[in-house]
DNA sequence: CATGAATGAGAGTTCATTCAT
DNA sequence: AATGAATGAACTCTCATTCAT
């Protein structure tokens, strides 16, 4: 008997099924908006009826539930460990990001729904590592940005909150259009993006 | 005048009741999302009930394509101001930048519901215009990015439709966490937003 | 202070625009269904807004009892002078199609409705009289009938109450095809129909 | 296999529990019309919940639609069997009468409700088939009335059109009373009223 | 007399979920 | 593992009716 006192009742069975059945509800999900999503809807994308589901998942929260808590899972792992190495801050931003851009392209449809929904979401106690790992983003950011001030590798100039803001804004909002297997791959998208945002799109005069 | 007069399909009653509606829907639709809000929620904060509503209006659906439409059209007027000044690209960008941002204040939620439903809306017929101002919009900024490369104001190496899409999510995006009569005006959001990205965040060395 | 307790609301006023607004809603209420009608539709068609029909009737229920009872008070008053005659049951018979005929021009919007909605209206006890009507109606013809068996004039080997019921039905549908000014004044109607009635369409042989 | 297989139209389930319902929801909506029948009437009447009934239907327009168009196909069934076998007017006469009252007592409800609602039905393009087989069946009856003229087997001073739609009306009207198991049998009713019809109730002289 | 705005009950429908098989 | 059938709550929308103006 294990530590977790979940329900056994779901958790039996081939863990591939669930990876195959999450993989074809994120992308539901990502395309219509979890709301608008019915869960027929997704058994119908995967070869069975509605009720079906629910010997895989407790319910189409859930569902939801896995799908972002393995993302942000897979997304911490690559994070702590750029955030581990102390790099300078220029390039921790640009490890940041090119982590960030990798993710979204495992995790397309993963991303996508968290853009979409995770603002309302984290006001639900289930969903409470939401905001905790927004939280933890912005703690990590901020910091970063305000030692590049410090050290005078980045402006003084421009206000470090809104400045953060677009940063990760745009880095998450690429999830939208990101297609995989597209021209670009990830590290190439931010190489271009962090030189954008590093050295502006004017040409120096 | 015994002449039938057909149904003005509700347009009829007074505009500014439908005005204080739609602003109040419109801060509901942002807030919890267009689906997940339910026409009774809006009726409760507008202190009526459910069925009343459609005293003045047709449908929820009519209720968010007037909040949309009648967005994009004041947004068209100041964006077509813009162009038909036909300034220098940098000037182009810096004024829709500027344009956009005021548009974010004054019309948040109608932005915010506008980024996070126009994509799957904008595949039905009604809500075609949405697609169609997209257009438009992307024609617009490749058109004036092409012309600042073109003509020496932008940098030539970076790829423009990626260009075009950090520019443009990153504006809009603004939506979902601006407030106004926050500490920042719209132009100073613009100001220092045009900064980053026509100069970058980075220290010139 | 008169011996009825009705309300007097909405008894005021000119009976005139009365009638009108009861020939419109019995136009609706015939091609439409009752139940089918909303009381805006009248209204539409009567060129005012639905809540200003109260001023003139309680209620849509009371519409329909106005319209169908009056229809069926002069139905009777045709009616009665025919059997107060006591004519021949040939002659009665006659008199009697004819006079119905005479009220399908008159009241075609009446009569419809009454054929669509009696019967289920006849269980509610503000429409009882409706099932009254419908018992003396059976009487009176089933009673010259049976006077017309007993003299030799109608056939003795016919069961006398389908034939009541083939004669009463075939009578009363007609107000669903007529159309008051058309071709065969309701005498013409009444003349045919009996001929085939009492002689029948084949040749005699 | 996994090839998506579209929606059947929930035209799956076992069909025996369609029927089932089906007659439940005709004999509803015959006694108290298609209008004023609540499909959660028809749900208690099944012993059932509303919502269960779209389990097996789309809407309660569909259940009216199948209710309508199954009763159209047999009917036209035994009618097309009937003018294929070419017998003589009177004889043909004779058969489509039989038929129509077999037809009723097999489909009261369903012939009933035809007879309330499909004037008003045959508008909607749904129910285009109403309008089709009402084409059909005029033409059938007038033809068979006017050979029937020509070959001096029916009286040539009647009215065609008039005895046609006397003809038609009495017979379907009969929906309205018949109950099945009653005391006669539908031959026996077919025969009376052919009687009738065809040779009059006056005795002759 | 009529309007404009609202009420409130109830309609048809949807959908996550359950459960015996 | 999956199906088929049902539940029950909630949803959007309709409509007869009311009433202050």
């Amino acid at each position: 008997m294990p530590a977790a006192k979940k329900k056994t009742t779901t958790a039996s069975a081939s863990p591939e099924r669930r990876r195959e059945l999450l993989t074809i509800a994120a992308e539901v999900f990502a395309a219509h908006g979890y709301n608008a999503t019915t869960v027929r809807r997704i058994a119908d994308e995967a070869g069975m009826l509605a009720g079906s589901l629910y010997y895989h998942f407790d319910s189409k929260e859930s569902m939801l539930d896995e799908i972002l808590s393995s993302f942000l899972t897979e997304l911490w792992d690559g994070y702590d460990a750029v955030l581990a190495a102390v790099l300078g801050p220029r390039e921790t931003i640009e490890a940041l990001v090119t982590e960030s851009f990798r993710e979204i392209d495992r995790h397309r449809a993963a991303v996508a729904i968290y853009q979409k929904e995770s603002k309302h979401l984290a006001a639900q106690p289930r969903f409470g590592y939401l905001a905790d790992s927004q939280q933890k983003f912005k703690k990590a950011w901020l910091g970063t940005l305000e030692r590049g001030v410090a050290g005078g590798a980045f402006r003084a100039d421009l206000d470090i909150r809104l400045t953060y803001r677009f940063v990760r804004d745009t880095v998450w909002v690429a999830a939208s259009w990101y297609r995989p297997g597209g021209q670009h791959s990830p590290e190439e998208i931010a190489r271009q993006y962090l030189s954008m945002v590093l050295d502006g799109i004017a040409v120096r005069t």
